[in-house]
DNA sequence: ATAATAATAGGAATTATTACTGTTTATTTT
DNA sequence: AAAATAAACAGTAATAATTCCTATTATTAT
């Protein structure tokens, strides 16, 4: 993969927060540093950052967000205000449970909780 | 909820699959039955049976599936053949874990296993 | 410095889903 | 049983997220 200025920037916005941004929240912040950066480029270096394992796409209903931490770990998302936040309670048990228990081999494990975080309750 | 013969149709053909079908899936098969059917149709009786909590809806990647399985399970998605297959293997241990660890309201869990099935192995 | 080609900007196309509107139909009231 | 009410409908337009296309630009190897 050749280098890229976009796809440099791109990876800095999104190393740079914890909030699982969308890929259109990055265009926008994208904008600031590269003004006529185009929406394709922010889709296709996202699509190639995943691809290439130095990001994780996770999935917030049916849409796409980004997260620099490529760490096996679960999310908490609050359904009152949205904020989604990385915890880890899975765990390396369930992969083995599954790879014998069914003969599965097992990839990408992605747990996703919805509820109500403290300070909404 | 008034009855409609539309609903109860969607209702039907999800409860008779276990593929996990889609909206346009479900679309199809009730064209069969009901022929003017409307997408517009399908879609809103299906947000209706799962806010009611008739049916969940997952997500696969960014397309959401229905599952006539309300009870609390997990899933086993193929990225070869992309079959989708329930399974049970998280403890309610999680559920509780969550709730006092990070003081989180837990209403529903999502885990989704991505990998390679027996069958492509 | 030049050639080869990966990546880009900008826009069109696609896919999944929701919203709108005039009509139909299930239920309630008379 | 007929009339009134409103929920649900079909058909279509609109929206949102994402991918595709093409002529141009930028990076890298020679």
């Amino acid at each position: 993969m050749r280098y890229s200025h976009q796809r440099e920037t791109i990876r800095e916005i999104i190393s740079s927060t914890n909030i699982h941004p969308t890929a259109d929240w990055i265009f926008q912040q994208a904008k600031d540093k590269i003004p006529n950066i185009s929406l394709g480029t922010v889709y296709r270096n996202l699509r190639q950052l995943a691809a290439d394992g130095a990001i994780r796409t996770i999935y917030d209903g049916s849409v796409a967000r980004y997260d620099w931490n490529i760490e096996p770990h679960d999310h908490l998302k609050c359904r009152i205000c949205g904020d989604i936040v990385d915890i880890h309670v899975l765990s390396d048990g369930i992969h083995n449970k599954v790879q014998k228990q069914y003969k599965f081999e097992v990839d990408d494990v992605e747990m996703n909780i919805i509820g109500i975080c403290k300070k909404h309750k």
